[in-house]
DNA sequence: TGTACATCAGTGAACGCGCGTTCACTGATGTAC
DNA sequence: TGTACATCAGTGAACGCGCGTTCACTGATGTAC
């Protein structure tokens, strides 16, 4: 990698383009620098060019898919009526979009392990479980649950979680109405961390 | 692989035993038939004796490992109270498990998907979720919660297996009391099941 | 305006590796007459 | 008891592949005087 000329950044964006298609196509396990440079129109040693090695492509691509998960987890917030609802939206915000982007979201949990090493740090700024423990917080406020946030944060994302790896992997072609599902599972989390 | 001899049952046995150990020490995706042989002992060419190809290993080494999840799925049941109490410990055991031996765990759901199509097959015998199903069956029996016992197995399945899968990658090296947050989890999961 | 030089984006060829699998084979053991 | 043959478990060498990465290079473009 040499310094940057000006068309630099987007020529890493268009790489990184190309790279995110292959991993939609054929998953992130097999992706591969040489399809990513054939693809991109570039031969092999011109990407290094624009990434030290393979592993930063991978590493760029799983930060960017990152960001698409918190989007759209701020989104489903927009006019939620109540905190218990707020929790609720997210957690089957997160499944929906894990089911419409499965190859993004595996991607994300193969290779981005968090940086926060205990709840005394905040959780980094923009990401998904900011959002989440951001709700929780207020949920308690709000007298909706009892607990700490982040109890009740982990608990909603552990669920959310659980339910889009298996129906990702485990359950894929299993035939059932899991958004019903995955909603009475979320509500019940919820009531269950009721005041009582 | 030709018609076996007397031996060959025993010996297909030891090679899985390396493959596994393989498995334990880099991870299930780093597995090679190559240095299977090596650590068994045998060429390479050996081990299609025993074996048809290398992802039949895989196969038989992902079975035996669901086996063991199940014996240790029972074991959490012996000696429980209630119905109740049933449920949170499937819970707990399945989280504690997957802590055990997180590249059983991750090697199992890697490469075992469901050969259950819908809610209107029988779950397999053996298996794990069999064991939930029976416990959130049993449950709704007794009172202690409503709702299908499908819907039950399937909330209790997924918060377990996302608090195990996060804890397995994205919070690996995160300092906390899971073990406490995990019950309290569940608990509540279960609490939100409650008959009104 | 012309020219020498530096920088730039990009390349083809090669390195060295490990993989799953197939092939033709070998030497030891068991069996039939 | 001896011998011919079949079966067995296992092997070394090779096939063909794709991978990440490095190297020495090229030809186009920009810059200084």
């Amino acid at each position: 990698m040499r310094t940057k000329g000006p068309a630099h950044a987007e020529t890493r964006q268009q790489i990184l383009e190309v790279a995110r298609k292959l991993v939609l196509r054929d998953g992130h396990a097999k992706l591969s620098l040489r399809e990513v440079a054939r693809e991109s129109g570039f031969s092999a040693p011109s990407l290094y060019e624009y990434f030290p090695n393979k592993q930063a492509i991978v590493d760029a691509l799983a930060a960017q898919v990152a960001g698409k998960l918190f989007a759209a987890l701020g989104k489903s917030l927009e006019g939620v009526r109540s905190e218990r609802v707020a929790l609720v939206a997210l957690g089957t915000a997160y499944v929906a979009w894990a089911r419409k982007h499965p190859q993004d979201f595996l991607l994300m949990f193969s290779q981005l392990g968090s940086k926060r090493r205990s709840t005394s740090q905040a959780p980094a700024e923009a990401s998904p479980y900011s959002l989440v423990l951001g709700a929780a917080t207020r949920a308690r406020a709000a007298g909706v649950v009892h607990g700490s946030p982040e109890t009740i944060a982990y608990a909603v994302w552990s669920a959310a979680h659980g339910m889009a790896m298996l129906q990702l992997t485990h359950l894929a072609g299993f035939d059932a109405d899991f958004e019903t599902t995955d909603r009475a599972t979320l509500d019940a989390l919820i009531a269950g961390f009721a005041p009582r």
